[in-house]
Parts: structure tokens; sequence; C-alpha cells
RNA sequence: GCCUACGUAGUAUAGUGGUGAGUAUCGGGGCCUCCCACGCCUCAGACCUGGGUUCAAAUCCCGGCGUAGGCACCA
């Protein structure tokens, strides 16, 4: 009698219907990896087709790239990930309780510890008596854990690759060539979308913390002195955000609305850049269906933010069992050129005209595809209402625009309704066709995926060549004629017309009154 | 990695130291049906994994893997 939660509930629509799957499930793979079955991936791609719209079509200055996700070591040395990812952690020989031990020292006797060697944490730990924090146990030896997955290049090679922990990297190897072939002038972006892999210590929460995840990055390069000069800045000031402040999270505090020029001055955005890629998360975030009620912007703590950053803010997205963080939005300076710089010994500068050569700085917006996916799936679902649930899904995000299918397998019905089905997808219609069970079926099985339309042919088809059309999101009918279904159909999904407007111009009909 | 609970067809469940492992739904095929998981027939489909105890284990015990929640860790 135990109540799902609504997680259960989606994992298990997911699972029946093709959405996403668990790796390798016949063999119980181990956990944090997920994999798109044929409805999912049909919803990825839509997702990743959206953002590239927004983030890289609709800009004069940014280019895609497609990075390997094996690198070898020196990146990572000098990215910073090999020392910043490897965490010394320290076991109680008691409860078996694991803790950082750099923190536990910290937290027990306020000493900072950085760059101790692993024997040293363990000196200051038997010297200063730090005890386990459950049950006051003796504390092992601290040993390594790197988050990143290593592995061997080379057949009998002992040198060592990484699987990438971001995508980021790929960006700042290739600053040169990049600048260089496409004679990118500052400020300029690199945008990818890969995969990124973390072995992280425990993964949870279905799509939240994966060890094999894609990420959706631009690196933006900016001349730092000019960082509060953006092009766009005279028509985006007056736009409104909410922000969850450093103050506000200390209050306990709920996020502040205001417009991104107050955010400015008041000092709680860091620079223009940032204020303008909250500017667009936020118009992206509402394309996927979220409302503006639903998410803000939160401005980390100063010990929150990463090794390479100077400011960060994370879009959160408010579900009803929780805050899910999807993208992230991170100032890192110069910091990655610099290093990369200094340890290749390649020149990371760019010129700008007048001033000679600089180093860039980077602002970087990264989305977490599969967060994204869940975000979608979570705030789409609706189990109420019907006997059957059903996904909302933004039009251009649904697996498919239309089902095509015929009331009854009879009377020739079944082959209007798939020849109709393949002029459909000649007009370039992503149709999908389902003649089987009974025509209720057919329309619950495709809500159930979130297909916005169905297109049904009945009697009248074969008399007078019209056909229905039922919304997914009311599941009235409309009666239209063959030769238009597949225009209006285009139209509807572009959001062209609304389903209010052309009821207004057609005969609505079998008004459902459940 | 720790603690607790759990693991039976695709999904949801019943059940017992010796069963033909039951039911519902989904799925395939067929019939019926002039519009929202109708009904009928039919087929297919399961005891997480490895070891131990036992004449006998899906059932009891231990380990592994997985899931949920809590701790810790992490963004």
């Amino acid at each position: 009698m135990k109540k799902k939660s609504l997680q259960e509930d989606i994992v298990d629509v997911c699972l029946r219907r093709g959405i996403i799957f668990p790796s390798a499930e016949i063999y119980n793979g181990p956990s944090g990896f997920y994999e798109f079955g044929p409805v999912g991936e049909s919803i990825r791609q839509n997702i990743i087709q959206l953002w590239q719209e927004a983030f890289v079509n609709a800009e004069n200055n940014v280019y895609e790239i497609s990075g390997s996700t094996i690198l070898p070591e020196n990146v990572f040395e000098a990215s910073g990930h090999l020392e910043s990812f490897n965490d010394p952690l320290t076991q109680c020989e008691g409860c078996k309780s694991m803790f950082r031990a750099d923190h536990i020292i910290e937290e027990q006797v306020g000493i900072n510890v950085d760059g101790k060697s692993l024997a040293e944490l363990f000196d200051i730990i038997k010297e200063k008596n730090i005890v386990c924090n459950t049950c006051k146990g003796v504390l092992t030896m601290p040993r390594e854990f790197n988050m990143m997955f290593s592995t061997t290049i080379g057949p009998v090679s002992d040198k060592t690759g990484y699987l990438r922990p971001e995508t980021a990297q790929n960006i700042f190897l290739n600053f040169r060539r990049i600048s260089h072939s496409m004679r990118a002038k500052l400020p300029f972006g690199v945008a990818q979308i890969g995969k990124a892999y973390r072995n992280e210590i425990s993964p949870r929460n279905f799509l939240i913390r994966l060890r094999e995840f894609e990420q959706m990055e631009i690196e933006m390069f900016v001349d730092p002195d000019e960082i509060n000069n953006h092009t766009y800045w005279d028509d985006i000031k007056d736009f409104e955000v909410r922000i969850l402040t450093r103050e506000a999270q200390q209050k306990n505090g709920k996020p502040k609305k205001m417009t991104l020029e107050q955010g400015i001055t008041d000092k709680i955005i860091h620079n223009q850049y940032m204020a303008y890629y909250m500017f667009k998360e936020s118009l992206f975030v509402q394309d996927l269906g979220i409302s503006e009620d639903q998410f803000w912007f939160r401005h980390l703590l100063e010990n929150q933010t990463a090794h390479y950053s100077k400011a960060n803010y994370d879009l959160e997205i408010q579900f009803p069992f929780g805050i899910v963080e999807c993208i992230g939005l991170a100032y890192r300076t110069d910091y990655d050129l610099i290093k990369h710089a200094e340890k290749s010994k390649t020149n990371m500068q760019i010129n700008v005209p007048g001033k000679g050569n600089i180093v860039p700085h980077v602002i970087e917006p990264s989305f977490g595809l599969n967060r994204l996916v869940y975000a979608v799936l979570l705030n789409s679902y609706i189990s109420e209402g019907r006997e059957w649930t059903w996904f909302k899904f933004p039009k251009s995000i649904a697996p498919w625009e239309a089902l095509i299918t015929p009331l009854m397998k009879k009377d020739g019905m079944d082959e209007t309704a798939e020849n109709l089905y393949w002029d459909l997808k000649d007009q370039g219609i992503d149709a999908i066709y389902d003649n089987s069970g009974n025509i209720g079926k057919r329309y619950a099985r495709n809500d159930e995926v979130g297909v916005p339309f169905c297109i049904t042919v009945d009697y009248d088809t074969l008399k007078d060549e019209t056909v229905t059309i039922r919304d997914r999101d009311t599941t009235e009918q409309i009666r239209v004629s063959m030769d238009e279904v597949g225009s209006i159909i285009r139209e509807l999904i572009l959001e062209i017309i609304t389903w209010e407007e052309i009821k207004e111009e057609t005969e609505v009909l079998n008004e459902n009154t459940e």
C-alpha cells in the first residue's frame, strides 16, 4: 500500500515506454549509468537541437566543436583536476564511515591543510587526535580517491589517460586552432556537446548524479577590460531574473527578483557577460516548458566555488520532491588558458587591435543534458485527470509530432491512414503510425509518451477526404481536409497558430465529457 | 563507503523448505467496435546473482550487484 514517489512513477514510465534504461541492465550493471531508449533519444535530440539553435545558431560568434573524451595526463595536471579531483579519504576503523581527511581536520581543529601529502595528513590526524565524527572511532591512513576514470593509452604503454571529467578542456586545448582557423576576434565563444565522466562515490537519484553524463557547454572568450561592455546590454538590461543571493541563503530566504542591471549595480551579478547568459538560460529553460516561478539562479557561496572559478551561479529548478540544479554559470577567468600555456609552453594569447596580445577571460555556461531531460520529464508529467498518465512536453521536444491512425482496421481506413502516414513523412512531419488495439488505447498510448497530435482516419475520410486532429492537452478534436493536415500540424508544432485559433476556423467535434 | 528496508514475467503484485509458481495489466496474433486503456479468444513471458545449510532452496544463512531512504561524499 506504499504510495509511490513521483520519481518512481517517472522511472516506471521511462522503462515501459522506451525513454530511459539502466545500462547493462541484464547484468545488473553498476549504478550511475543510464541509456536513452528510442523515445528518450528522440527527446534528447530535440533538446540538443533547441540548445544549438539558441546558443550557437542565433549568435554570430559562437563555434561548435566536438572533442576527444580521453585525454592524456598532462592536460589534467595543467587543469588542476589531478590535484583537486583527488580527494584524500579516511575511514573510521569502527563504523566504517568515510570522511575527507582535509575536511575533517579543518572541521575539528581549524587548520588549513592545503597541499599536504597523505602521510602528513595522517600525522596531523594522529597528533591532533582527530576522530570519527559519528562514533569517535580511530581513523585510517588517508588514501587518494580521484573522481576521474583512468585508462592506459597504447598496447604496452604505461602512458596514463583520463576520461575527461568535463568537456571544457578540449576547448582550451584547441583555443589557438579555433581562433586562427575561424579568424575569431574577441569576444567569441566555442560550444561543445559531449560526454564527461566522473567516478562518483555514490550515484543517486536517477539522472541527477551520473558517472557518465552529457554536457552542453560554451566557453565565451572575452577581453577582461570589456567584460562589462556586452554588445546587447541595452536590449537585455531590464530583463528580470530571480536570484537566490548569498545573503538570502544565509537567512534561509527566498530568491529575489531583480533586473539584470540592478543585479550588476548591487554587485550580485559579477559582470555583463554572466548577466547575458542568465538571460539566455532563462529563455531556454522556459522553452523546455518550465515556468519562471519554478527556477532561479543561486549565487554559490565562496567555499562552494570550484578551484578555477571566480563566480558561480547555478540555475536551480524546483520540483515537488526537491531542487535540481541543471545549469552552471562560471567565471573561469584566464585560469585554464594560463595553466595550459605554462605547461605546454604554447602561446595562448590573442591579438586585440590597438592593445596587443592578451590572454582572454572565460565565461562558461554549462548545461547538464541528462538533468535537463529529467527536469523536462518531471515538469511535463501529469498523473491526474485521465485514466492514464501523460507528458505535456513542449511540442518541439515531444518524441513525435503526430500519430496517424485509422479509427478501425477495416473498410479501407487502415490503408488510407497508412498512405497518409507516408505522405506526411514525405512532407517532413515526424509521424508515427499505430493501428493495434482500439482507438482509445492508441490515444492513451500516445499521450503517455507525449505525442502532441493524433490524426484519425474515419468513415468521413472515405467520403470527403477529411481527417480529425486530436489535441493531446485538451483531447478536443477538429476536422480538417487531408490536403491541409500536414501544413496545419507544421504550424501547430512551430506555434505559428494555436489550438484555440484553429478551433475558431474549423469544426470542433466529439468533445470529451468525462 | 556505512546503516535500514527491499529484489517473483515488460509493469504491478500473490505465494509456499517439496507448487503445474497464481492474478492483473502491458506486449504479439485474431475477433468485435463509427472516437478516448470496452469486451471476447489465443500466444508469449518471471522467482537478481554467486556460494553455503539441507534428501530437497525461488523460500533459510552469507557475499555480490541493484533500488529507495538516511549518513557521508560530490556539483
